[in-house]
DNA sequence: TAGTGCGGTGTTTTT
DNA sequence: CACCGCACTA
């Protein structure tokens, strides 16, 4: 116990040590977060106050509930079964299957990933000839998703217009589909728990019951959904232990809501409000340059993050003239790092959106630096892996259409657009599954049809009794994937991914306590294998504190849950110490020693579409608090004066964010660039060249506008609307216009020779 | 039915 | 620039 407390400073105590009761804690970035989190289970449990089954932790991430699993068993003897630390789409799967009846999904049912619902989606639209320019299936996705997200079933959602009330009858379509299938998509599984524990009062208060203490992390990235599912489970007496930062809510996009916070300590009338603001992480100059930035957002809890850890290096900002600049300033200042004795893998490089990753990952490979790249595709995301699922999910549920449409015809078997249309005309008859249809097709179409399922039946049949690794073979030979991507030039790669399915299926089996020669299908006797896990109580079926997996689904069940809800690690090569290239949201919860923020430009950061939106921009600068804070030792910021963007060069200016960080902290490097930009104004075409490359028109157009006075990619000053930046000029002579962009007051189109412009030295 | 080429489009992302 | 979906041809 002593060695459990100690070390900690009295705020970090007083959290880790509050009573049971409602507690909110704003943890600052770098405050010693998921450390609290951990030492408090570890205090409860030691202090003998709540069992391991009296525990509750959710996180978002499977990485952020491995880690808490990890420090908790170190911190522990006990081991930490029984314990429910997982994330919210993990324990809903758990309650779903365990009580799948009650939940009304058939115990097979699978977990659609966000491809898989918006391919349903598309099938949708065009099965029921839906104008899909007008309802574009991506829309209906956001909408079903949006709605779900806030506790709303089709009938529950009001539509005032036309369109809106088309979405609603499409939602409505969509769940039915889904039922149908046996397939939930990711907020399904939220909300179809949310309604099992709201409608069936006695597996709720046994829940509420045997979950004494709740504790969540990165509250301030919850939904609505999310919010009530925690009031549902704690029900009104519990002890919520919330941990979030609303400066690192950067995720109001996708429905998070940080009003939770303050409607969690409105709603549970918080007493134990405890603010973390020491920070172990950043030296002075980067933590005042957080905090004078994120002090411009009004809508804040108030927090001012301190360190004892003196000044050190002032943040470094750089401006270029091109993206492909900026890049050979990142290898140059990332070489001089490693000389200095730096780690490539504590160097990030940071931007705000993924297609600004790839000239830096050019210039990095052409230096021959290692990076590393994070926010690629994933292993289970990948064509080849999700062909060989499908035919997996296909053979556990034979009415998932998703998964039959994906393989029917993959690798080729003459099943063309004109026999899938057939089948489905079959399906909708009778309104059963693709694969019950196949029999009611006839003709040519029905014997390629029949041999599918026979290459599916024969399968089954074949793994019936075997393990899942073994099931997992026999299905990639009898599928004929395996054949075909040996035959395919570039097929290696996919071959060996397809293998280490099998790698990755044995592994699966052996960390979830699975036997080894446990039959991957449900045998016949499926319907007992919830059994032992069950105990019923006074009528009602719950499930054991310390189920584990293997008494509520099967391991071919288990294993497609698992490669829905955890993609895996993106491919790139773990361990080998490289740059670390990743987008702000992917870096949030990381720390590096050193970090690049790129692209710090008006429209990119902050971004265009954030200005349209309400509350936009405090969004984008909380992101950029999120950046600066990753940064342990040295920050660098930089920005360009011209930038490749689809395809074409787009001129921005330097974002504003850089008038809201103080000047005392911040160190202006002037490189040889500006020297060049200066000469520029000389020889103009020397310097177009050096910033777009030789024969781009943009040059010849920069060159003949110097005539009128101004050219492309110069700034410019205007009374009204501030500095901007020329983008275009029409026109010649007297009649000549010019696209300016003057950053947050958007794009104007001004008259030359009417507009009261001044010329800004670079 | 299967493979090629054109045009439209384009934040951020975990589950 | 790169990807996707669609239309067209063998």
């Amino acid at each position: 116990m002593q060695n459990l407390l100690h070390n900690l400073n009295p705020e970090q105590l007083a959290a880790v040590t509050l009573p049971a009761q409602p507690a909110l804690i704003l943890a600052g970035a770098g405050s010693g977060k998921t450390r609290v989190l951990t030492t408090r289970i570890a205090w409860l449990i030691q202090t003998g106050q709540v069992s391991p089954g009296g525990i509750l932790a959710v996180t978002f991430t499977n990485k952020a509930a491995k880690e808490m699993m990890t420090r908790l068993s170190a911190m522990m003897p006990i081991n930490t079964r029984g314990m429910w630390i997982g994330t919210f789409h993990g324990l809903c799967n758990r309650l779903l299957r365990a009580h799948y009846r009650d939940a009304a999904l058939p115990q097979t049912f699978q977990i659609l990933d966000s491809q898989d619902q918006l391919s349903m989606i598309k099938r949708l639209l065009k099965a029921n000839n839906i104008d899909d320019e007008k309802y574009p299936a991506r829309n209906l996705m956001y909408f079903i998703n949006g709605a779900k997200d806030q506790g709303l079933r089709a009938h529950d959602v009001e539509a005032f217009d036309d369109y809106n009330r088309k979405m609603v009858e499409l939602y409505e379509i969509y769940d039915q589909q889904c039922q149908r299938e046996g397939v939930v998509d990711f907020a399904e599984l939220l909300l179809r728990t949310y309604e099992l524990l709201s409608r069936n009062q006695p597996l709720r208060e046994h829940y509420q019951a045997r979950f004494k203490h709740i504790l969540v992390d990165e509250f301030q990235d919850t939904n609505n959904l999310q919010y009530n599912w925690l009031k549902l489970m704690a029900g009104t007496q519990g002890a919520v232990f919330a941990v979030g930062d609303d400066d690192q809510s950067i995720y109001a996009f996708r429905g998070a809501n940080v009003g939770n916070m303050s409607a969690f300590e409105r709603e549970y009338k918080v007493e134990n409000l405890i603010k973390l603001e020491q920070n172990y992480r950043s030296h002075g100059h980067i933590l005042d340059t957080a905090n004078t930035l994120i002090a411009n957002n009004t809508k804040r809890l108030g927090k001012n993050l301190h360190t004892d850890a003196g000044h050190g290096e002032q943040v470094r900002i750089y401006e270029s003239t091109s993206d492909l600049q900026e890049a050979q300033w990142i290898i140059e200042e990332t070489k001089s790092l490693i000389a200095e004795g730096g780690t490539r893998s504590e160097i990030a490089v940071l931007y705000r959106s993924n297609a600004q990753s790839r000239v830096i990952e050019h210039a990095l490979f052409s230096a021959g630096i290692p990076y590393r790249v994070y926010g690629g595709q994933r292993f289970f995301e990948r064509a080849e892996v999700k062909h060989a699922i499908a035919y997996l999910q296909l053979m556990d549920n034979l009415h998932n259409d998703s998964a039959f449409l994906r393989v029917v015809n993959f690798p080729t078997r003459g099943i063309g657009a004109r026999s899938l249309e057939q089948l489905q005309d079959a399906a909708k008859q009778y309104g059963i599954s693709l694969y019950a249809a196949v029999p009611y097709v006839a003709g040519k179409a029905g014997s390629s049809l029949g041999a599918f399922v026979k290459m599916i039946e024969g399968a089954r049949f074949e793994s019936q009794h075997l393990p899942l690794p073994e099931m997992v073979q026999v299905v990639l030979d009898a599928s004929g994937l395996i054949t075909h991507y040996q035959n395919e030039r570039e097929g290696a790669d996919r071959v060996e991914n397809l293998e280490q399915l099998v790698s990755a299926a044995t592994l699966f089996v052996s960390e979830e306590g699975f036997g080894h020669d446990a039959p991957a299908l449900l045998g016949p006797k499926s319907e007992q294998m919830v059994g032992p896990a069950i105990t019923t109580l006074d009528g009602v079926e719950v499930l054991d504190a310390d189920a584990p997996l293997p008494a509520v689904m099967s391991p071919l069940s288990a294993f497609l849950s698992h490669a829905s809800l955890e993609a895996g690690d993106n491919q790139a090569q773990a361990g080998q110490d490289a740059l670390q290239l990743m987008t702000v949201h992917s870096a949030k919860g990381l720390e590096f020693d050193a970090v690049f923020i790129t692209g710090l430009e008006e429209g990119l950061f902050p971004h265009e579409n954030s200005q349209k939106e309400e509350g936009g921009v405090e969004e984008e600068r909380r992101l950029m608090y999120v950046a600066i804070t990753r940064a342990k030792r040295r920050l660098y910021i930089s920005f360009s004066q011209t930038r490749m963007l689809h395809g074409q060069t787009r001129y921005n200016m330097k974002s504003r964010f850089f008038d809201e960080m103080p000047e005392e902290s911040l160190k202006w490097l002037s490189p040889k660039v500006q020297q060049q930009q200066h000469h520029s104004y000389a020889h103009p075409k020397a310097a177009w060249e050096d910033a777009l490359g030789a024969g781009s028109n943009k040059i010849a157009q920069a060159i003949t506008k110097v005539d009128i006075g101004w050219r492309i990619g110069e700034s410019v000053a205007h009374a009204k609307f501030g500095e901007g930046v020329i983008v275009n000029i029409e026109g010649s002579g007297g009649s000549a216009r010019a696209h300016i962009n003057f950053g947050r007051h958007g794009m104007k189109l001004l008259d030359l020779s009417i507009a009261k412009l001044d010329k800004v030295p670079g």
